[in-house]
DNA sequence: TCTTGAAGCTATAGCCACTAGAGCAATTAG
DNA sequence: CTAATTGCTCTAGTGGCTATAGCTTCAAGA
């Protein structure tokens, strides 16, 4: 049986964390101590190693649920696994685009200053006129 | 002058947004109508166009605001205003290496499943062992 | 056994950049 | 003049944590 901190250092993710991770229900509540603290089973480290790498590949809390809840079901078929994943390379996919489009802008922008005053200043005159852009960046979220 | 309306339907900005910025205090206090409604005066209308234009482009609210203030003061060296926008550039370059390395092992666990059930899911199987990676995706923040 | 320091507990608030909604007041078009 | 639209303030919620405060429990050393 593991600790939290224990737990946390295993699966290298912090203690607050865990305790987040519980609080929305992504971890199941553990049993604890004669002194109410957390004890868990070992599952309870796959468990959390599989939500830090999904993490770390940017898969969304709630997408990491649902991959949680389809590894319960062995038999099942994985497509709704994949299509989660291929949602997640579209997101991927989509954000590399948009911000490859922003580094253009900003390498033109500096590119094109002179470096003298502000009143000469191209970043500032960029800016302030999206005229001067080569690309369109729709407002959409850049997260 | 402008309402406040007339203002986000022209820099395309939603109202509730204008209102944040003001008291964020990255746009000054308007006078207000005999009925305590906000009046812009066309001025407020470039600097509202020019926060919009940075943040499209990925800055966040703080260096905007530094920025905003640089540009009210043409003849000062333009070097502050260019450091903002390299840091800008660096953080769209470094997220476009994650991101790429993120999309890389998408695209392989996508590759390498045989789309049958969950047990021999190759998603499931990469998303619970980093051995199965190839790059090694540091914890940093993808934002 | 006692002590001290680390680790644990709950609860609350903060981060960024907004967005949504409630419940009103003011303006504007017909 | 009326009705629709727009405006006002205030509060709370989003995602994914992080930080703090003020307490309790545990583990190791003397
Ligand atoms: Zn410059
Ligand atoms: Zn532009
Ligand atoms: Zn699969
Ligand atoms: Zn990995």
């Amino acid at each position: 049986m593991f600790s939290i901190g224990k737990l946390g250092r295993a699966a290298r993710v912090k203690v607050p964390t865990i305790r987040y991770y519980e609080q929305i229900g992504l971890l199941p509540e553990p049993d604890r101590s004669a002194g109410n603290q957390r004890l868990y089973p070992r599952t309870a480290l796959d468990r959390l190693a599989f939500i830090r790498h999904a993490r770390e590949l940017g898969f969304p809390l709630d997408a990491i649920r649902d991959l949680l809840g389809l590894s319960d079901h062995p038999d099942q078929s994985c497509a709704a696994a994949d299509a989660i994943a291929r949602a997640q390379l579209d997101a991927v996919r989509d954000r590399i685009v948009r911000l490859k489009a922003l580094e253009g802008e900003l390498e033109r922008m500096l590119d094109q200053c002179a470096s003298g005053t502000i009143s000469d200043c191209r970043v500032i005159e960029v800016l302030g006129d999206h005229a001067n852009c080569a690309h369109d960046h729709d407002g959409k979220d850049l997260g």
